[in-house]
DNA sequence: ACCAGTATGCCAAACGATTTGCATGCGGGT
DNA sequence: ACCCGCATGCAAATCGTTTGGCATACTGGT
């Protein structure tokens, strides 16, 4: 919001909007006073702002951000290009996102790739081309940061390989250490057979790091069957914990990198007339609404997503309107577990 | 998506980007050429079309979108303004319309109001400062349309009155439809004492007036005391139910005005021991995802969030591109009963 | 009278595209 | 020779702001 609310619906007088000039016109003084008294960058006298500022209300004027953001080179916009709005994560990170660059005035414009590399590429372009102020990108990775060869615009990466590109900012949580409560928590728990339920890309950081520090830690070998991969979707981790549940010797735990898939693999238990926790224990990842809904409520790792947008949303202002121009920074959020019933 | 997907993430090739002019000058022809054969709006030989794609290839051009839309007034943007992208039903929705104009190089600009009017107003106001296209107005109520006294942009209003304006594209779900259906489901499976919780505003149209016409076809007199009111959420649901069971004569249903409240309404059914649906019938409306994961499986009307998204893209395009002109149109979505186990 | 200094406002050039009308060159019909 | 039509391409105005540099007027000190 760039303007401050008024409580009263916006209306313009006549089809064609007001511009400038003819403000100017009204008033009797030049466009280059209007726009100072507009911006307050210049000194006015007091009296003429009074007559500028009636010729204002009069016509109902309204400022074209169009035309501004031409000549200032600034959209007061950012992008956030995500794999899809509707998953809950991202959705409550794109609110993070949104009321922390509200308040100063930028808008919020968002992309579904669908994870698609074709469509984030496209949609960087895109949004570049559309003049956004900055971008974060939670859909995949983005290389190159501002600088030359780079994007051309600020940008935040969302998760990810750490060391993928030093020179963009980076927020991401600290999977590492999510999974290894998670996982420390199943050991605990007397489990000794765990299994884990993976994202689709094959990933040596992160979750998977943090799973297998555990398992090291209690000195569990970790048995290459009872890694498999899923798709971050319910129907994924269903089908991936009956693949899990038809091997000869069965897992008694499977860890799920994030709730959806938990989710679907506590349909397949049901199905497959498991107790959960008592026939096999799951915990997933990310505590969405759905964790605490879900029977039994799912023990989980709580992703801070409105955080990583806020802190995302933080870091962008700080580069467009704070001045840093600096290397890329990268902030780590805490994942801690909770502990519901399923495990 | 306003250019095709190139596979490839784009480049600046210097720090400063490169203009229309300078690929002209490279190619040794005007401005004016060069933005021919972008548009293809007038008619340009064959060979010189080659030599100014070459220089574009050469330079790595990309258009300026913002100066575009200056000169020929369109963004090719258009704005959602919701209560809470968070909410699931929103999320979807918003994905439905982003879908439905990504294909005519639109993007989507959201706006969270949170439900509170002065921020209603002022979004509205601020993206019509922006320049958008067209806005679909989720939150609250927009009158005025795109005439004299109006927005100034193509609008369409999601559910609310149908009456409100006429002058302003309506896309709304049939709520008394699906209100009825349920309600009808309940004293088919032998409800009599049926109480519905609401949202917080009163509302003589949609959902409650199904809710009360079903009750007139049964001859089931309404009670007052059984009409309750929620805000939507799963605590304010909870709330609800807490309040209705505490009366001397308990419902044996009760009828949630969407889902939130429904599954806030079954956890209160659970922390008084009731069961569900043996003590207490509970059907919800909307259809989220977490219909299907609660415990027991909530029976609810499907809410058509992604069509009724979609429509609105739709009625927007038919307006900014199809030359469209007229009057307000309305367009219901049917809501359809979905039977699962809570009713 | 003169000059420095301050207060106030305007001119005109950007910003980067689109678009209307005109200019030019050429081929062919009379 | 002359004229018409067609195919091309360009000049210049325009969209609505912002902003650096300059002009003007006035104050007060000498």
């Amino acid at each position: 919001m760039s303007e401050p609310a008024t409580g009263e619906p916006p209306r313009a007088p006549e089809d064609g909007r007001v511009t400038l000039v003819q403000v100017a016109k009204l008033a009797g003084v030049s466009p280059t006073t209007v726009s100072h008294v507009l911006s307050g960058k210049r000194w006015v006298a007091e009296s003429t702002q009074e007559t500028v500022r009636d010729a204002i209300r009069q016509l109902g004027y309204r400022p074209n951000n169009v035309a501004r953001s031409l000549r200032t080179r600034q959209s007061k916009m950012v992008a956030v290009v995500v794999p899809d709005i509707t998953n809950p994560f991202y959705a409550v990170l794109t609110r993070g996102l949104a009321d922390a660059v509200d308040g100063s005035g930028y808008g919020t414009y968002v992309c579904n790739t669908d994870g698609n590399p074709d469509r984030e590429n496209s949609f960087l372009a895109d949004v570049v081309d559309r003049g956004v102020d900055g971008v974060v990108m939670a859909s995949g990775e983005v290389t190159g940061g501002v600088g030359p060869g780079g994007l051309g615009v600020p940008a935040v990466r969302i998760g990810g390989d750490p060391d993928n590109d030093p020179h963009v900012d980076l927020v991401a949580p600290d999977d590492q250490f999510g999974s290894h409560a998670a996982v420390r928590h199943l050991v605990e728990r007397g489990r000794r057979r765990i299994a884990m339920i993976e994202g689709p890309h094959a990933s040596g950081f992160g979750r998977e790091t943090g799973y297998r520090q555990a398992l090291a830690e209690s000195g569990i070998p970790v048995d290459p069957d009872l890694l498999i991969r899923g798709d971050w979707t319910r129907p994924g981790g269903r089908k991936a914990m009956h693949a899990l549940m038809a091997l000869p010797s069965r897992p008694d735990a499977v860890f799920c990198a994030n709730d959806l898939s938990a989710i679907g693999a506590i349909d397949a238990a049901h199905e497959l007339g498991l107790g959960v926790p008592a026939d096999v224990s799951i915990v997933g990842f990310d505590d969405v609404d759905a964790a605490t809904i879900v029977n039994p409520p799912l023990t989980t790792v709580r992703n801070p997503a409105y955080e990583t947008g806020y802190a995302a949303g933080e870091l962008l202002l700080s580069r467009v309107n704070g001045g840093y121009a600096g290397d890329g920074r990268t902030v780590v959020l805490p994942c801690l577990l909770v502990v519901r019933q399923s495990a």
